[in-house]
DNA sequence: GCAAACTAGTTCACCGTCTAACTATTAGCA
DNA sequence: TGCTAATAGTTAGACGGTGAACTAGTTTGC
């Protein structure tokens, strides 16, 4: 198999710390691949979002997962935060520009008057839908190098780390 | 095998998608778990700085990757910036807090007086020996999951798709 | 020999996030 | 019933990052 860049900096690693036991090369290596392969994600994303100039990659974020929780499509500013994994307020000040954008609609809920009920607009439908399905070609072109065996063995290696890190 | 958070959440997608071709559930399922690996390790690097009160996370980045040069010792802020992968601008702002923190020096390059290196100081080398081994720590406690085999097994999936990414 | 182009680093204005404090509302319980 | 505690959302201030503009120094090429 061919070098990629990061056996070169493993390799300079494993040199410098040479009879240091605690140095993993393979933890190393893995770390270093996975974050090199989410920021390209990310950069592929933002380029994206920065070309259409509609929408930040950000707040097509937001939107996203709005859309995506079971029906009703309607989830409150908390929900959403914690979907999106961001801190609440920082969802406070997402939603005021998607509202600004008229994307979606923020009203008071009648039955408990301390939330908000966030709901898309058709608008924000129409936005999320625009955008779905490239980023689901942006998502199979970074793994593209993978069969489809290829990619349930790496989903069968993440999956134990996963699990063990939720235990 | 048991199933991870991931797995419910690929399988509501996939509920979701039924019918749609263009949603590939492990492509899916595998950036999500790396987006969790990769979340949960910033996680607990940011609480083992926080607790120390000494250094941020960041700042221990900049000192690592100006330890880990090759001899001399010594780097450009620019070859820094590029090695923890943010802006010069970034670079230029971490630089004035560890050398008012005394970790670094910046002197002027007096060959081409463009140029500023940095250094670090005997408090700035001391610093860093003392997180470098947690810090392997933590990353091998990330991936305890998987043997040594599977770590090999991992790089190898890795590498294909890093590979393919740069070429 | 000197103007133009390039390079290194910094400064500036802006952005999105975070934590912590605050307001408003609801739930728990003596 | 009426305090107290808990909860939802927002606001305020700080922080670290970005891209663009700027300063200073070096290289290129006529």
């Amino acid at each position: 198999m061919d070098e990629d860049s990061v056996d070169q900096h493993v390799a300079r690693w494993s040199a410098f710390w040479k009879n240091e036991p605690a140095f993993a090369p393979e933890v190393e290596g893995a770390l270093v691949r996975m974050n090199f392969i989410q920021r390209e994600a990310r950069r592929a994303d933002a380029v994206a979002f920065a070309e259409s100039q509609e929408l930040t990659a950000e707040d097509y974020k937001t939107l996203h997962v709005l859309m995506i929780q079971p029906w009703p499509i309607e989830a409150t500013p908390a929900q959403l935060a914690e979907a999106a994994k961001v801190t609440r307020a920082a969802m406070t000040s997402r939603l005021d520009r998607l509202v600004t954008a008229e994307l979606v609609t923020r009203e008071n809920d009648e039955t408990d008057r301390r939330r908000v009920l966030i709901r898309p607009t058709a608008a924000g439908r129409a936005m999320w839908n625009k955008y779905i399905f490239e980023g689901m070609a942006r998502d199979q072109r970074l793994l593209r190098a993978l069969s489809h065996e290829e990619l349930i063995q790496l989903n069968g290696l993440l999956r134990k780390v996963v699990l063990d890190l939720e235990s």
